[in-house]
DNA sequence: TTGCCAAATTCATCTAGACGACTAGTTATC
DNA sequence: GATAACTAGTCGTCTAGATGAATTTGGCAA
């Protein structure tokens, strides 16, 4: 607490070596005073790794794991090349029993967008089978899509469709990609989630890629099982959300 | 770039070097394949560090950064001065309007637990006020609390209570540790979650410490709304889980 | 002005080596 | 037999230096 005033510049925070405190640890911790501080804006350029490696008196490998840390929390984001940054913006992502990507983003004035990034019948693995209660190794369709808002990415959706009853999926998007739409061709006038378990891990490399986020932010994700009015199991949907960009929403 | 011909044993995975893919992300790869196909089962104890850079003929530094990678995916669990285990074993955590840590836990026939960490009166920092409905500045009763599964930390919920109302929670908690009594004491017969907000980061250093879980693992991080039958606002509830130890479930 | 290339800047990866911290088992001692 | 001290094994942190990759900048040519 004593905390010499630092008048001026921002001298010396001096570290205190060899006292059980890993120095990474030291420099995550004010650095993160310094930008919850208000030291930094929201969106402005931190100094670089060189720079805070003099200013700490320590190697730049212990002040890159000090930043990999603070983008792991969410504090900053590192572009490689460019610097790094603090953070900033986030999305309500409202889940209820009609949960549809678009209406969500566009209801808070932002442009939904998306693409597919790959569509196919194979046979139900395991878990996906149990969960919409077919047998395993049954033709499931798989209908994989990046959903973006405002051309930036938010999640990567994989749904699984029964393909005794939705077969013609495939076709129909090619028209229309709207998934939606899809199903009311496909005799389902609506839907509803049932279920949505929530969970969160650090993404794989494909994940990190096309959600364009850091490896050190974790991802969110959900499994869901949408059905029917008469309470038949539509699909199963795996989303992974960039958590830095997002939050989820839950009313009850 | 030949790549010798593997004779025999798991000797040569032999890692494409200078192909535009970082080692140690194909040391991930590698890993993930020997864990996922069955390698190793559950709880598996996986070679030392040093044996496997001496497998892939890279740095252990190499080594490790791709375990640290699959330890924030939820694959393994790094134990220092004990080696690396296969991961396991989640809890299904259900998030409906009656929320109850320990009649959640009950009813997976696990033993629930937990441990007060902290309860003083403070004014309201802004968001918390906004929250809560009082203004900024307001006396708030801020208890913190680590809740345990079977003995393993599972989450650090803070609640804050405007302490207008719920002044004497302090005292009450010294009697009986649950929330339930002190606020039925307090005259809330009962109260339901209104809304939850939830997102993930990486934990900071107090919070892998409290929740012994690694710093490469996630927090799912929800923010509650509380309020009684009359629909007034109770608490505000800010819950930090591990996530790797568990699954929220959302029903709708 | 526009387009392109080269240099400078900055982050990313890899290697090498040293030492600290924690765990678990073994041995010495009382 | 209990306890303490030691030791080997394993992960954690830090330093140092080299090279690669992505981005920005500045200058030159069309």
């Amino acid at each position: 607490m004593t905390d010499a005033g630092d008048m001026g510049m921002k001298s010396g925070p001096l570290l205190a070596r060899g006292e059980g405190v890993a120095l990474w640890r030291q420099i995550t911790q004010q650095m993160e005073r310094e930008i919850s501080g208000g030291q930094y804006g929201p969106g402005a350029r931190l100094p670089t790794e060189a720079e805070l490696a003099e200013r700490f008196a320590v190697n730049r490998h212990t002040v890159r794991r000090a930043m990999e840390e603070l983008e792991g929390r969410g504090l900053v984001r590192i572009e490689q090349g460019r610097g790094s940054f603090v953070a900033e913006d986030v999305v309500d992502y409202r889940l209820g029993p009609r949960t549809r990507f678009s209406e969500i983003i566009r209801r808070q004035n932002r442009e939904p967008g998306g693409r597919v990034l790959r569509i196919e019948e194979v046979p139900a693995e395991a878990t996906i089978a149990d969960l919409l209660g077919i047998r395993r190794g049954r033709p499931v369709v798989v209908v994989e899509r990046l959903s973006l808002v405002d051309g930036r990415p938010l999640l990567i959706g994989t749904h699984h469709f029964p393909a005794l009853r939705f077969g013609r999926i495939p076709e129909l998007l090619k028209e229309d990609p709207s998934i939606t739409a899809a199903l009311v061709a496909c005799g389902v006038p609506d839907y509803r989630r049932k279920v949505t378990r929530i969970t969160a891990r650090l993404p794989t490399a494909e994940e990190s890629d096309l959600l364009q986020q850091s490896r050190n932010r974790p991802v969110l994700v959900s499994e869901a099982i949408n059905v029917d009015p008469a309470g038949e199991v539509v699909d199963v949907t795996i989303a992974r959300y960039a958590a830095g960009r997002m939050q989820m929403v839950v009313e009850s």
